[in-house]
DNA sequence: ACCAATTTACGATATTTTTCGTAATAAACT
DNA sequence: AGTTTATTACGAAAAATATCGTAAATTGGT
């Protein structure tokens, strides 16, 4: 029982869990002042996201201090592969190879990164 | 000069789209009974989005006769472009190599396509 | 010319997402 | 204790999307 749906992160919500993601736990400020690099945005902006965020169960907190501190609750690998599967469904009509022909085409990958995906490609192969 | 800047189709958007590149033109009846098959919608409402989406300039549309034909106005391979590069970003940190593990690690593909995905990974070690 | 059927136009409403102002609360500092 | 500073809570507005009802226009058949 209980599969608790899958809920699908906004846009800035996204931002701010690879935020969560990339350290851990964060508070209010310092997500904010992340996100205040690239982005033209309120504090109570961010704050308020990351309340709904709570509310939907997409991170948990720890308010035992005043200034709360939030962990992402929601792996980085579950999301990513809910999302990349909703665009490999409409956006390269459900082929996977499609998807990955573009990313490699379009977008350029280190040696190493190449080799990395050669040793999966093998991994692949024999089975 | 005047490089039109990109317009992000909506989530809806992209499914008529999707129709679109299918067939290269259709009636809104003929996307609307497409989307039918796998959504619950009404007519009027895949009618306002396709005009919504002609005056946003992402469809051509002939309307010399009394049903108009609607053409997509954006390659596919842009659009999947543009989506994909902001994929990588908010999801995968920047690193199109983490998309395409994921995206092979997660999604079977055929002993074909893993032929051809081969192929691609060939021509970019070369270089 | 009239009627029926189909389509478009238009506008309004609903829903979702993003934004921020203001007040309340808590802590930190004299 | 009183004052300042940082934080959260709350509610409301704004903006973006999606939905549909109704009326007007067009066409085809009679």
């Amino acid at each position: 029982m209980s599969a608790t749906k899958y809920i699908k992160p906004t846009e800035s919500e996204l931002e701010i869990l690879q935020v969560l993601w990339g350290r851990d736990s964060a508070s209010v400020r310092e997500v904010h002042e992340e996100l205040a690099k690239t982005k033209d945005v309120g504090y109570t902006t961010t704050l308020k996201l990351m309340q709904i965020m709570h509310e939907k169960g997409l991170v948990k907190r720890d308010d035992s201090f005043k200034t709360h501190i939030y962990h992402p609750a929601v792996s980085k690998e579950k999301t990513q592969k809910h999302l990349l599967g909703k665009m490999i469904n409409t956006l390269f009509g459900g082929s996977p190879t499609e998807l990955v022909i573009q990313a490699l085409g379009n977008h350029k990958a280190s040696p190493a990164e190449l080799e990395e995906i050669q040793q999966l490609l093998d991994n692949l192969k024999k089975q």
